[in-house]
DNA sequence: ACCATTTTTTGATTTACATCAAAAGTATTC
DNA sequence: GAATACTTTTGATGTAAATCAAAAAATGGT
């Protein structure tokens, strides 16, 4: 059962048919084999991926070679290295594939002549960027802010309850920030 | 010397002069005194400030009444709570005035009918989005990952280097997440 | 200039979590 | 199905920074 590329679009905000038929046309879909990577470190980020199926884990890796995950999206989300996309900067992180995934593609440049051309796309990128790229990236700076590892935990639990059976306890941990012995003692209940 | 509104608009992306002409009209000049709140917890953030002078904080209090500060903004920068702004919700935070401050300001309203009306001004405001919230919110996000306590303090001195003169260390050591204790360790270089 | 208040510094103690080390459990391959 | 390689759990020890307590320094008001 397929989800609709147009569905994904208008459900983010409704485009005049014209508008949508321009805007489809600059999409691929795409799929690609778990352990795939959509974007590698010293490369800018030059698309937006709007995911159907599958996992993708985001991280760095430090000057020790230390890999350390900073996000986990999974199934229906949209993926980019905002930072550097809107930079146009080489991308500091890697994106990769937790599992076999699909998803549909736009070019970063292609999204800026949609939103030259059309004034509805415009509004169009403002609703994602407003709704998807802020309201995401503020939650997880208020969860570091705030939480300890635990209460991340938990959260991430609440977002993603069935993370446990898709993600290993070494990214979890990683993306916690915490070591892997210490996730698997706050899974046994002992902190 | 004051800072002119429309310098600072133009300087974001420029706009045909009869669409600066209906923004303009927008804005309001706005001076308050030190300790004023911007926002409160609980109202939601209903304009963008762009600030010419002055300082404030931005900060949580949390369930044990502690106050917590999450950053800093100073001199010429946007001021808003996007997270609250763009979801229309109430806000967590406050913005509290550290210095006696002016600044322009306009109501998220008018900028949403402005958008509407003019598509060279939602091209100005996805400039003012992804330039401002996304690579700040981006910086900040990074810096909580991977920086301890002691490059986060060098970082924001290198970013603010006269902070230590119009912020206390108290006020310091809350951004760092560390106790002034600690930050005071670090300033005399014992840690 | 002096007193009151706030801010910063210093020292002693405690604590959460990392690290180190190794065992137990699970998955993969021949 | 034994052998090998990952992943997760458990236990012991070390350490960075929090907390507690109090002194010293700076700031502000009269």
């Amino acid at each position: 059962m397929q989800v609709k590329l147009e569905d994904i679009i208008q459900s983010i905000y409704f485009l005049p048919q014209e508008v949508l038929d321009d805007v489809l046309g600059n999409f691929k879909h795409l799929e690609y084999p778990k352990n795939h990577f959509l974007l590698k470190p010293g490369k800018p980020c030059k698309h937006i991926w709007f995911m159907t199926k599958g996992a993708v884990r985001y991280y760095y890796t430090n000057e020790q070679g230390k890999e350390m995950n900073t996000w986990f999206s999974m199934d229906r989300q949209v993926i980019a290295d905002t930072s550097s996309l809107v930079k146009k900067e080489p991308s500091e992180e890697s994106i990769q594939l937790l599992e076999d995934s699909e998803m549909y593609a736009i070019e970063y440049t292609s999204l800026q002549t949609l939103i030259q051309k059309h004034h509805a796309f415009s509004l169009w990128y403002i609703k994602l960027v407003e709704l998807y790229y802020i309201a995401q990236i503020e939650d997880r700076l208020t969860d570091l802010q705030f939480l300890d590892a635990k209460q991340r935990y938990q959260k991430l639990l609440s977002l993603y309850p069935d993370i446990t059976n898709r993600i290993s306890l070494g990214n979890i941990a990683s993306y916690l920030n915490i070591s892997q012995e210490t996730l698997s003692r706050i899974r046994a209940g002992k902190i």
